[in-house]
RNA sequence: UGGGGUAUAGCCAAACGGUAAGGCAACGGCCUCUGACGCCGUCAUCUCUUGGUUCGAAUCCAGGUACCCCAGCCA
């Protein structure tokens, strides 16, 4: 049934291998839930991969279901976004969209039925008097007065409430279960409450709305669903989940799995923070290429293909875990090494003249796009007596193991020729600012004609053949692993350098036209595309995606 | 302190009573016109801990310990 990618086994693909070989169901049904409150990130793509991916591998199918039974946290805009980005990812719901207020009248004759059946009743307690009445962790909590009014009397205020008798806040309806249960979420929890807001899918139809448990599983139910999955801190809920499924006429009766949900390090993921970074200016919004969100990474550069590599190698399982967020790096090279042709850029100029090459005189070589893929073709880059190299890539005293270009030493210039520094000029401060070298013009093409090895190979574009482009570099968001370590307070451990602006790199002519939907490797560098917000035409912007493994200056 | 969970290598994660998969990282080596890529090798006598059952335990039982979640009219 799968291809060759032998997907290890996790606890919910047993659990529906199973169903599906004892005959409980005859096909799959997952759903992915989100709420329109905010935009899409890393972690929810985890969920989108295991609920679109478990329903696929089994012949299944997969819901988009917004859960928007708040109006007064949710927008329109969210729901584009989220509907953009499961696509991005790769995943199609086909023609099962769905809104959980679409359920709204169904959950309300439920909850009509539930008073009818003495099992929920109409609240006039304020929200402090509930919280009060609840009891603790330890203590059981009281029952309020409310609890038990006549079956009839509920009934006129529930509709008086949907009828817009009463302000926010005035009423809410209660299931009527165990003041004294164990599970907070079984003390009567409220199902409904008013809100005066209008509501992105449903507009002004409704001033009272169920809650995320009235309306979860009852959704599931009316919709199909078979496993309902979601993340561990649902767990203690799946009494009440089961609660109303064995007490309401529904369908039929999903169940609900746990998982663990997502941590990367180095970021923040709940969206209150992500809100928080984006109104208080630290990023530049959603989808700031440092952002964990999906527009954020996707505006990066990071593609679809490398996300769904990345939540299928972490796994599912149910134990708290931390992933490095360098394993999202690696699933984005191993992906963009494979694709992306490749180019020369020189970030950090250096000039470099060599002297003994004839001053008027351009020379084309030709480079390859891939090493490893004749297929992607070549093309040809212009060189000339003077170019561009990396700063980084010379050294007056250069460290032991160094070798790329330092006086009297051989280093090739890729594709080009060998070439021997002669010489270096300094600025007051002592910096680099021009190099000088002799070529051996007897390496053209790179090739030493005696055959004798040259250890250090740098890259380089010419001065007159180059265009000036800016180019952004991303680091991590944070400086700390774990900035919610602690309880402390997030934001110190900012990490202020998560952006570096370098406004005049040089590039290869050909990238004058590169286009926001392609992705190459700078050779030597890292990954990069042209963002596609701020790049005009004949004019790119750079983004670095991420950089290349570098062994060197690891040590 | 009530309830619900989770503990297998630096990070994930398999194993379902039969003798600790795999990935990432790390380390050593090879290759190399990208210090990239690729290739080869090394990497748990042991599964949080203490006892017990068993011919045999990461798996079963009992007791500890640590960490996570729950007292929204959020989801």
């Amino acid at each position: 049934m799968s291809t060759e990618q032998t997907v290890s086994g996790n606890f919910l693909r047993t659990i529906i291998d199973d169903d599906l070989a004892s005959g409980r169901h005859a096909g799959i049904v997952t759903r992915f839930p989100p709420e329109p409150n905010g935009y899409l990130h890393i972690g929810h793509a985890k969920s989108i991969c295991l609920n679109f991916g478990l329903a696929q591998q089994s012949g299944g199918r997969c819901h988009l279901r917004f859960d928007d039974t708040n109006p007064a946290k949710e927008e329109v805009e969210y729901i584009e976004s989220i509907k953009e980005s499961v696509r991005w990812l790769g995943f199609d719901w086909g023609t099962h969209l769905y809104y959980a207020s679409d359920n709204f009248e169904q959950l309300y004759q439920w909850a009509e039925y539930l008073i009818q059946q003495g099992k929920a009743y109409v609240e006039e307690l304020s929200a402090e008097e509930i919280r009060n009445h609840r009891g603790t962790l330890t203590e059981p909590g009281t029952e309020s007065s409310s609890r038990n009014r006549p079956i009839t009397e509920s009934l006129d205020l529930f509709r008086r409430m949907r009828g817009d008798d009463f302000p926010d806040g005035a009423r809410v309806l209660r299931a009527r279960i165990d003041m004294a249960s164990p599970n907070m979420n079984l003390r009567d929890p409220v199902l409904y409450r008013i809100i005066h807001a209008p509501h992105p899918h449903v507009g002004d139809a409704w001033r009272i709305y169920p809650m995320y448990d009235f309306a979860h599983g009852q959704s599931d139910a009316m919709e199909g669903i078979t496993h309902s999955i979601c993340t561990l801190e649902f767990e203690d809920h799946k009494p009440l989940y089961d609660w109303f499924l064995d007490n309401l006429p529904v369908p039929c009766k999903p169940r609900q799995y746990e998982f663990a949900r997502l941590n990367l390090t180095y970021t923040v993921m709940s969206k209150r923070k992500l809100h928080e970074l984006v109104n208080s200016g630290t990023v530049s919004g959603w989808d700031d290429p440092r952002m964990p969100t999906l527009v954020g990474i996707r505006r990066r550069g990071f593609t679809p293909e490398a996300v769904r590599a990345f939540c299928e190698r972490i796994g599912v399982g149910r134990s708290d875990s931390w992933i490095d967020v360098s394993i999202l790096e690696e699933c984005v090279r191993e992906d963009l090494n494979e694709r992306a042709p490749r180019a020369l850029a020189v970030l950090r100029p250096l000039k470099l003249v060599i002297d003994n090459y004839p001053e008027s005189q351009v020379e084309e070589f030709e480079a390859a796009n891939h090493p490893q893929k004749p297929e992607m073709g070549s093309r040809t880059v212009a060189f000339s007596r003077e170019i561009f190299i990396e700063q980084d890539d010379f050294e007056e005293t250069p460290p032991k193991g160094f070798f790329r270009m330092t006086p009297g030493t051989e280093v090739r210039l890729r594709y080009a020729y060998i070439v021997r520094c002669t010489g270096v000029i300094k600025d007051e401060q002592g910096r680099a600012i021009e190099v000088h070298c002799e070529y051996d013009p007897a390496s053209r093409g790179g090739s030493a004609a005696d055959g004798r090895k040259i250890k250090g190979t740098i890259h380089w574009v010419s001065a007159s053949h180059s265009i000036d482009a800016e180019v952004r570099l991303f680091d991590r968001l944070f400086s700390d692993p774990n900035p919610d370590r602690g309880g402390a307070d997030y934001r110190q451990f900012l990490n202020h350098d998560s952006i570096e602006i370098l406004p005049a790199a040089k590039l290869e002519l050909g990238l004058a036209s590169a286009d926001s939907r392609q992705r190459l490797q700078f050779e030597r560098l890292g990954y990069f595309r042209p963002d596609p917000r701020d790049s005009a035409p004949g004019k790119p912007v750079f983004n670095r995606i991420v950089t290349l493994k570098d062994a060197w200056t690891k040590k």
